[in-house]
DNA sequence: TTGAAAGCGCTAACAA
DNA sequence: TTGTTAGCGCTTTCAA
């Protein structure tokens, strides 16, 4: 069922139905009327492909994430969601696991289908090729050039952990360091890193990857190697959850023990036992404050700054111990 | 850039350069090399959108999901994501939220995109909406008639759970019961009701939402209301959770003086202290297996059936007391 | 105020 | 083996 159909019910010209369906130009009232009934009898909905071929733009908005199952990006993912919604723009998702092809693929394949902007959260596509896609990219939780952007400050989120930690009187302190060629993950502990050694204090680290069952054999190794660690940062909540449960089963206490604290905020850390201390990211505003950024750069609106940081804050619960305050 | 420039490149007809990308009919070789290094020198990429339009069909797939924020979702998505990207479909992703007319205005919009094809857990969207849009369409953890479906048992799921608990010897159960809208939470309550009912214990319930906040207010209400439960069968791995911390705030042992078991499985049940014993759905799979069972509808394959229903089975963690067996 | 016609980029039928 | 042409459903000149 087409625009012609509508027509030919109202008795009028496909271009009228056009003119009404987009208020555009000259209509005459009573044509209106006859046009919209004719489009509520049908049951009428425009073909948004048609339109999107000829306009030679889209409804339609791209979404790279490194992986939707880490519980970090679907809070990010549904602040993008809810913005576009709103706006009447729809979604295009794709997981890009790290992994260049795949990033490079959903990045291509999404331009394919005319998408109208990309938001991208991509650890291997380089400045080069984002700029030569020739179209609105909001770069979120990542970094490339002078690239349009929306992050937390990680740097100074990084300081943050290191100085509570001080505070709270660790003289052993264990970095575990994620993937350095995350960025955010690279610049939260290069911040933590910073503060530590100007302190009068031992600083252990060890690697691990960002995910559940990764972080669970690092923790192991993570006791058996410091095990006089009195302090864990930990690259994010789930390694940080990881560890903490691991500290548990060794009989460690925590905080008395060990004190943790994790990077993110996302839910899981309130709902442990006990709960997560944790460098709070406004996740979900940073998704939507990137998909409001995008919109404006595709109406061409002027963007007050092609970055937005937010800051991050402390979050205190249950794993590190209460300073008087 | 287009199909007419290639041709041009390559001293051929747009017709020609469609062939050649699509092996359709006859070309000669060496005007195929001719076109595929017009292609590779311009880097060109076919329009879908023009492609789409034309054959009245695309490479997209829409996929509606209540929420991906819940952790239960995101890992069903990529079980469906995976499976459509290794067939060179991508995905248009919604969050219905539960609501009628986010769901249907995801659907139309969808169609009116010409996705070839739609992925719904949807609950407020009836069998004549759905089928009306004369569009293949697999429910997913959701049933709705005979609409071809992909889900677990959640009745020998909800059994399983009430069984477990009575062989660990609990005497009073509580059930936390989710919106009884959501058919696979109402079909695991009243599974476990049954068996519980048939059993000689005391049987509580008590409402929940299936949210993390939700849960930790309702939490409280069950430990007051029901002091003296020794078994809590909870509608969901987050509800259990926040249970569980519950517990362990008001001094209960668990599994000691209360056994918990969640539903579905999701990672973080692993990671809580003591890790949560629940019932196991394959979140994955049935993403997966629902994205299979839609390209099949697709392309015309004969379905085996129209629904494919996993088996639950229970994972034993800290939350139940061990057996012997 | 309205309609006819062209064209967005592609593919398929038909002709050469 | 290749090119010409029409048309997918829409919007937008341009003419009436």
């Amino acid at each position: 069922m087409s625009i012609r159909d509508v027509a030919k019910e109202a008795g009028v010209s496909p271009a009228t139905v056009s003119r009404v369906l987009n208020n555009s130009g000259y209509v005459h009232e009573d044509t209106r009327k006859a046009v919209l009934q004719a489009v509520k009898k049908l049951n009428y909905k425009p073909n948004e492909v048609a339109r999107s071929l000829y306009k030679g733009k889209s409804k339609l908005i791209g979404l790279v994430l490194p992986d939707i199952t880490n519980p970090f990006f679907p809070e990010l993912a549904r602040g993008v969601e809810d913005y576009l919604q709103k706006k009447g723009y729809r979604l295009l998702l794709g997981n890009g696991d790290g992994k260049q092809q795949k990033e490079i693929d959903y990045l291509d394949t999404f331009v394919q289908h005319n998408v109208v902007g990309i938001i991208a959260s991509v650890d291997n596509v380089d400045y080069d090729f984002l700029s030569n896609m020739n179209i609105p990219i909001v770069m979120l939780d990542r970094i490339v050039k002078d690239l349009p952007a929306v992050y937390s400050d990680q740097f100074q989120g990084g300081s943050l952990a290191a100085e509570k930690l001080l505070e709270r009187g660790c003289k052993e302190i264990t970095l575990v360091r994620g993937p350095m060629n995350i960025h955010p993950v690279y610049e939260r502990f290069q911040a933590s890193l910073a503060v530590l050694q100007e302190a009068n204090v031992k600083v252990n680290k060890i690697d691990s990857n960002l995910s559940f069952n990764g972080a669970k054999s690092r923790a192991k190794e993570l006791f058996e190697k410091y095990p006089d660690s009195d302090g864990i940062i930990a690259c994010n909540d789930i390694v940080a959850v990881a560890t903490l449960h691991e500290a548990l089963r060794r009989g460690r206490k925590v905080p008395e023990d060990v004190q943790i604290i994790g990077f993110d905020d996302i839910s899981i850390s309130e709902l442990v036992y006990p709960s997560l201390s944790t460098i709070h990211q406004p996740i979900y505003q940073m998704g939507s404050k990137a998909a409001e950024l995008l919109l404006k750069e595709i109406h061409n609106e002027k963007l007050d700054s092609k970055r937005y940081k937010f800051s991050c804050s402390f979050v205190e619960r249950e794993t590190t111990k209460k300073v008087g305050d």
